[in-house]
DNA sequence: GTAACTGCAAAATATTTGCATCCTT
DNA sequence: AAGGATGCAAATATTTTGCAGTTAC
């Protein structure tokens, strides 16, 4: 049994050509990485994971074009590092749309996107204009405290 | 009239010496900035106003001294620069605790606590135990809307 | 065939470290 | 006087840019 399943490939094609980008080795392995895992990945992580297939500057320069095509979308972090995340249908070419919530493990250090959990609506002060809202929780994540148990 | 009160000039000099800091040029200066503004810093703001001043090394070691003793705090961003903020006195040596959001400017790339915005409190799906809840707002500032109306 | 994408080299930035000297206590 | 802080030089790490060769359409 192949790792891929056919129609995971046939779902990372049609991803890219919706944004009408080319269809190349490098798009579809980093857009397999996000879809393996649950979490979101730096720069480093994809790095690890495929840097010795692809050069460093071609990981730099997918995920700004994924980014720009709005196939996925930063995540502001705690620590020094970027990480991105994939977006939902509703994103695209340049904005985005991301109602759910970002929580970093402490423990793993694995960053999950909680879709489940609605982002809530704030009371700002006066004068202030909200246009976007993002939440970041720290803590430790299901698969953490699970094992914390045994 | 000199530009820096000497009550500031005493506040500055308790908040090192309450941490157990020598009272330096270069401590002074960082802190008086932080002080003499309501938002939030990066290492490169800081760098632009005393960069001449001092070496841009002890700006880096500065403000890791003022993070590890809990003076300032880093705030996560979405773009890819660090900003510190002032903690409030419930912080110290190493663990911090902020109640209040921040909110980032996308038209004066000006960062703020919002001291009278209280962190909501979220229902996480099973599992997942929050220890710390982030934040993060986009959108226009009061004095880029007033700005705007004139 | 052409435009877009990639790899390599190198430049530009950002951050960290070592060490001798200077300053605060 | 002693320990800590600073400045300078240099080592690392990170990100960006230019360009020639390659690939997708």
């Amino acid at each position: 049994m192949p790792r891929v399943a056919a129609s995971t490939e046939k779902k990372i094609t049609a991803l890219l050509k919706r944004q009408a980008l080319s269809v190349t080795e490098s798009r579809k392995r980093i857009l397999q990485y996000f879809l393996d895992q649950p979490g979101a990945l730096s720069h480093g992580d994809i790095e690890k994971k495929v840097g010795t297939t692809f050069d460093r500057v071609t990981i730099y320069r997918t995920l700004q074009t994924f980014v720009d095509r709005g196939l996925i979308h930063t995540i502001p972090s705690a620590d020094n590092a970027v990480r991105y995340a994939l977006c939902k249908d509703e994103c695209g070419d340049g904005h985005h749309r991301h109602e759910h919530i970002h929580f970093v493990c402490q423990q793993c250090h694995h960053t999950f996107c909680l879709d489940e959990v609605v982002t809530p609506v704030l009371k700002l002060p006066k004068g202030y204009s909200p246009r976007q809202v993002e939440v970041l929780v720290q803590g430790k994540c299901k698969d953490c405290t699970e094992t914390a148990k045994k």
